[in-house]
DNA sequence: TATGAATGAGTATTCATTCAT
DNA sequence: CATGAATGAATACTCATTCAT
């Protein structure tokens, strides 16, 4: 019990400390020494584990993709379809969904995406297995859904679903600057509901309005600060 | 005179070198021994000529994005932007520039940026300064035009510029797996035309459709096959 | 009792298991993990046993030292002396022993006897200790009975027996390439033969001949084919 | 010139340091480290002379191999076939080829073969190529012109060379504990002079004396002391 | 200027050995 | 007594970088 118990928390340490590290510096940047000492493990104990880096790193990666799969969902669950409240709804799962893809670990697997998968095109399938697929699947029924209400003119959901991702991210890279600076609160927002809104017009929507007060059209164009 | 001629040479060819390698293999993986031997020159001429592993990659990078520029620049100058032309026009562009995203050269640059942002934030604002900005303001400025010209209903521009970037690529990623398997020219087409009809509509266009006789629709969802 | 009968067992299956994998992987090559494995048991009973692992390899070695000095004392006591028959009898007697020589566990032996008595100057003396000197005494007491009964010009009889084994032995290596292959059973026999023959006729017989009808000479030069 | 006689001397100075440590330490214990230290050049260089610690060991062999072919050749070549001479000279080369196996060249390259061919067979075919053939075929050769001038009773000059070597050896491992300790050079000499006393009897010499004065039947068993 | 040769620093991996259970 | 789990130490190998020529 106690035995099989450590070793689950071990397991974990490893994952916890391996996926910033991997995330920040890259799979051949990356050392095992340096995610051992951040797990507070030695580096046998890792071999043990995992078999070697490379292992380490698809199950790190594999690992990161559930976690973020999950807070996509739950994001995706607050969606509300109902006739009233479904617009300001979009607008806020869209900001939402944002934050959740700046938060460190998913940052973590947009890099590492990009980087390693001309040297392993298995972690790109595992990503898109693991979060991208059940992600794009949750919003594609519910844009459906409000589809069949009416509400939108969607001729096909799947589609939708990735073009509404396209567009709540289109500007986030140079806001970021690729996620290595912060960005405002506000200015993501507004530059995600911009996205929103044009996903709203191209589907049907004659002029919608982001839900807070702030003007969409003024924080539209944030590099021209 | 000979000598500068010369010197020119081999720092071509070692750019020229060393693109592909950065690009297929990363950072760290690329070795300079490796690049020096493709160029056909030794590795202390490469030391000379750059000063070091990193500026090599710097200066690869900036090569490769004014490559990239001039590449997407030339695409741009044929959009037809008489009213007779223009949508067919677009439709065109959408495509011509994915194509050219698609490029070896520019997929390095997509996985450099991404893989070694976090590294050296350097490298992202050269390669917007000298390849993201100048395209988004070209295309900004033919979207200022057909907006000017009441043919398109575009509020802000630069903001549009973005978003019609961002749906014509919306399912280029899982098209190609991230750049690592072919796909056919006919499915890219019709997806990023896909991402050009979501575009005019959302622009006030009431039924935008693609110049070529094949469907849209039936075509707007590749991974269903 | 059954502990101690259980433990008697583990001992010799840690033994049993650790004698090939010392013999063909040599001592630093064998691991203590792989003879665990082998022997069924786990790593700390293996040092509970034996300590560590150059104790399990000493035991081991003196372990496979006084198996092969049964094997080879039985043999011995095989030899018959009668005026009859000692001369075939000391040409069987050779070719047995060169067998029992070449049965896996004496090549371990040989084997590490020359590769890890610089480290370990003790190994040397355990083997001789108990199985050299045994033999070696054993074949003494023959060839001094056979000398007594003047049957064999033999003044040091232990001189004798040191060049009885040079004697049968001389081709062997070149023949079984060191022991790195398996060499037929006929031409083994032919150049242990070859051996007797030139160890009687140093010690004054005349004309000896092995007792099967195969011809000495034909076979003595077995590397010319 | 100088670059190349520079490259010349390392790899010639990593050959004199590698050669005593793989021969003390066996293959797996002598580490590239330790050899580099020795040898007064850095690891990578002995990475670029010799590609890797296998390929090392092997020159290292064959270099050991030649040499020590060189130093028994030399001393066959002062064997003298004179009536007069030839059975002086026998012993007088007896004591010298065992001298000669008894550097610690040789002494590196017997426990080389026996420890590690069973890991790597090339490596008993390389020594025996390079050494042990030659060595056999010049003395097979002398052999046999002593044979001719009737002098010494040889039906096979190849199987009589390798008895002699067999016989001269006899003694010497158990003499210095396989090559651990050093003996005395009176008492080695005896125990050579007692193999070539036993090779000429087995050859048709009646009553051979070795040419000093010292009487080999006192010395012939040195293990009783 | 261009280069062959050399190196210091750093990495993944393995293994004998020891606790806590 | 037997073991799963953990580790400190050690090793082969690579690479960016720099001299001497």
């Amino acid at each position: 019990m106690a035995g099989r118990q450590r070793g689950v928390d071990k397991r974990r340490a490893i994952l916890d400390a391996a996926a910033p590290i991997f995330g920040t510096q890259g799979y051949e940047r990356a050392s095992v020494d340096a995610i051992a000492t951040a797990a507070g493990v030695s580096k046998p104990t890792i071999y043990s584990y995992f078999g070697g880096k490379e292992n380490l790193f698809r199950e790190s990666v594999a690992d990161s993709a559930v976690e973020q799969n999950g807070d996509a969902l739950r994001v995706l669950q607050t969606l509300d379809v109902s006739p009233e409240r479904w617009q300001a709804s979009l607008f806020e799962v869209g900001v939402k969904l944002v934050e959740c893809q700046r938060s460190s670990c998913s940052m973590f697997l947009y890099r590492t995406i990009a980087a390693e998968s001309a040297r392993d095109p298995e972690i790109y399938r595992t990503v898109r297995e693991k979060a991208g697929d059940p992600i794009l699947d949750a919003l594609t029924g519910r844009l459906a859904m409000l589809g069949n209400a009416g509400l939108l003119q969607v001729a096909d959901p799947a589609l939708a679903a990735r073009q509404f991702f396209a567009l709540i991210n289109a500007q986030i890279p140079e806001l970021t600057e690729n996620g290595t600076r912060p960005a405002a609160d506000d200015v993501v927002r507004r530059a995600v509901q911009a996205g929103v809104r044009t996903f709203l017009l191209a589907h049907g929507v004659p002029d919608p309005q982001p839900p807070a007060s702030t003007s969409v059209s003024q924080a539209a164009h944030p590099l021209a600060s």
